[in-house]
RNA sequence: CGGGGCGUAGCUCAGCUUGGUAGAGCGCUUGCUUCGGGAGCAAGAGGUCGCAGGUUCGAAUCCUGUCGCCCCGACCA
């Protein structure tokens, strides 16, 4: 390709609204250019970043055994009514009507869609397993969008669904699925680790999420520091202490605490460490009711786990304060477990403290001294907390750390949920009906374009891998209107790059170097040649990598600029 | 959804407090000179000041409404 005839809009400023710097830098480059909030056009140039992300992904995809199709970016309403989640997706999902007046969303997600192509063409267990996938626009209206399109409404995902007879072959194919998206993260040449996840409203058992490590990224990931553990935080389980819980030693003593509402506060008026301290939270239970959470004092609770609770509301709401004072008789700020009149369950943290200062259930009132099973009832002990930094990993290796990471790959075993609720059945061997087990695995196609330059830049722009560089080369001639040599070498250099099969960009614009180099450095092409008349006097051309710090100079030949190229 | 902020030239922004006929830098066009890390000089083109209403002799500026965009927060005990 000629510059001179690739519009290529690069700009010195950075944009206002801009936050993270693959957003900055997206638009500086003239990748891409927003059309309104979340919404994003990608230019020619970044569009080819996004044709050699999905060309990695089909690759790996086709590799695997997943056959690619294609379904509408809009749905009837209908389908996602049979599953249930017209009413669940709130507003995240987008309606509209048509002009008959029926209802259709915009899917975020394909789920429904799919299966109900599975029941129009599956019957045997003969056909199965059988896996699909398909790139495609998706539309999420975000409550926020916001950096670029990292958190975008609209945005390529590539997703996939496996159907099959029993849970052991899903859980084949969701390894299988787990090695090819390793290999599609490698090759994109993004680090990244693979973490364990909540699998959110979308339902199922055992899931993964792919994380492109970096400072930026939206989800908080807890990782051992020694050993393989990786989960995200909302995901991480929590060990109970290995130790017994120590014989109780002090009396129960109530202590006015006036004013003293949170665990900060209590732990400083009556000096006694946060760890000391145990903190009641009410939510709904899941009949009506209230039902009370004890929590050590340092801990945060995990809504995910809770809700989890047969008792406790899905998902889990917060009392309402007006609520727990008519419940307690007192204000939230002096909730304790003693006469708790609400049932009562704790984490393994909280429950395994002796000696402990909590609410007194009466304003303006403390209590010290206080042990389980001595002055309230022993309560049910299980992991309802967020796991925090210096915790054992769960896997017993190691301690806990948290690093960020963006979220470009998830991988779930779905089960049954959705084979169940849209009525797919197949027939086994003996003739009895069987509902599949499903999986579904998806890549944020877009979204990985931002994260590899999270991961990749410097001062001067975006340095993209090899992989999914929009082109590999560029030449820079210097003087190019002024020499006949310069111009000569360089397009016989062009001509046979391109005859190779090699994307090179030729920058043909005449302009002056130091314009030149800053755009190709801008937009990240990771192998420079220069070609000029002090290098070709010594029949050389000027070789730089994008991420080197210094050129070196090569052979002017079309071979050894290749080599350099590792083509 | 709650709170805050911003809409003025293609881009980044000043002007608004104290109303008086619209500015800078970058970019763009033309010419000359330059030419190895975003060149210099000169001459130009380019804006219904988001939109609608109101106040006023007069509104980018004041008032009301509306739309769009950005940031923070969204659960604490």
């Amino acid at each position: 390709m000629r510059l001179s005839k690739f519009p290529l809009h690069t700009t010195k400023e950075t944009p206002a609204d801009a936050e993270v710097v693959s957003h900055q830098l997206m638009l500086r480059a003239g990748y891409i250019r927003k059309l309104g909030a979340g919404l994003y056009s990608w230019l020619p140039l970044g569009l080819r970043v996004l044709q050699r992300i999905e060309a990695v992904v089909r690759e790996e995809m086709n590799r695997a055994g997943s056959l690619e199709l294609l379904m509408p970016s809009v749905h009837p309403a209908e389908l996602w009514q049979e599953s249930g989640r017209w009413q669940q997706m709130g507003e995240e999902m987008l309606r509209f009507k048509d002009r008959h007046q029926n209802d259709f969303a915009y899917g975020p997600t394909h789920e429904e869609v799919i299966c109900h192509h599975f029941r129009q063409d599956f019957r045997s267990y003969k056909q199965l397993p059988v896996s699909f996938y398909q790139v495609q626009t998706k539309f999420r209206d975000e409550r926020r969008p916001r950096f670029g399109v990292m958190r975008s409404r609209e945005f390529i995902m590539k997703d996939a669904y496996s159907f099959h007879m029993d849970k052991d072959d899903l859980a084949r194919e969701y390894l299988n699925m787990r090695e090819a998206y390793t290999r599609i993260f490698t090759r994109l040449g993004v680090d990244f680790r693979v973490v364990k996840a909540d699998s959110g409203n979308i339902g199922g058992a055992a899931s993964e999420e792919f994380h492109v490590l970096a400072g930026s990224g939206e989800d908080l990931l807890a990782v051992s520091d020694s050993g393989p553990y990786a989960a995200n935080v909302e995901a991480a389980e929590t060990l109970p202490s290995e130790q017994p819980r120590a014989a109780a030693t002090a009396a129960m003593e109530k202590v006015s605490t006036p004013g003293q509402k949170t665990c900060e506060q209590v732990s400083k008026f009556l000096d006694v460490p946060l760890t000391g301290k145990v903190k009641l939270l009410v939510v709904q239970g899941a009949e009506g009711g209230l039902v009370a959470i004890a929590l050590r004092g340092d801990h945060q609770l995990n809504e995910i786990k809770a809700a989890r609770h047969p008792a406790v509301a899905s998902p889990l709401r917060l009392a309402d304060p007006a609520d727990v004072q008519r419940v307690f008789g007192c204000e939230v700020g002096y909730l304790g477990p003693v006469g708790c009149p609400v049932p009562l369950i704790a984490d393994h943290a909280a429950a395994a403290l002796a000696d402990f200062v909590c609410g007194a259930n009466d304003n303006d009132h403390h209590l010290r001294g206080v042990n389980w099973g001595r002055d309230c009832a022993e309560p049910e002990s299980l992991d309802l907390r967020m796991i925090a930094e210096g915790d054992p990993s769960p896997d017993g290796q190691g301690a806990i750390r948290f690093v960020r990471g963006i979220e470009g790959g998830h991988i779930f075993q779905l089960g049954r949920k959705y084979s169940t609720a849209m009525g797919l059945s197949v027939l086994d061997d003996k003739g009895a009906s069987v509902t599949p087990e499903m999986g579904c695995y998806g890549i944020g196609i877009t979204r990985l374009a931002a994260a590899v330059i999270e991961q990749s830049f410097d001062a001067a722009g975006i340095i993209w891998p090899d992989a999914i560089a929009p082109f590999r080369v560029i030449l820079c001639p210097i003087g190019l209107d002024k020499s006949e040599t310069v111009r000569v070498a360089v397009e016989t250099l062009y001509g046979e790059l391109l005859g190779t099969g090699v994307d090179v960009l030729l920058d043909d614009r005449g302009n002056r170097p130091g314009a030149m180099f800053a755009d190709a450095d801008l937009i990240g092409i990771p192998h420079r040649i220069v070609v000029g008349d002090k290098g070709l006097a010594g029949q050389q051309f000027e070789y730089k990598h994008r991420r080197a710090d210094k050129a070196e100079m090569i052979a002017a030949t079309t071979a050894a600029v290749l080599e350099k190229l590792g083509a």
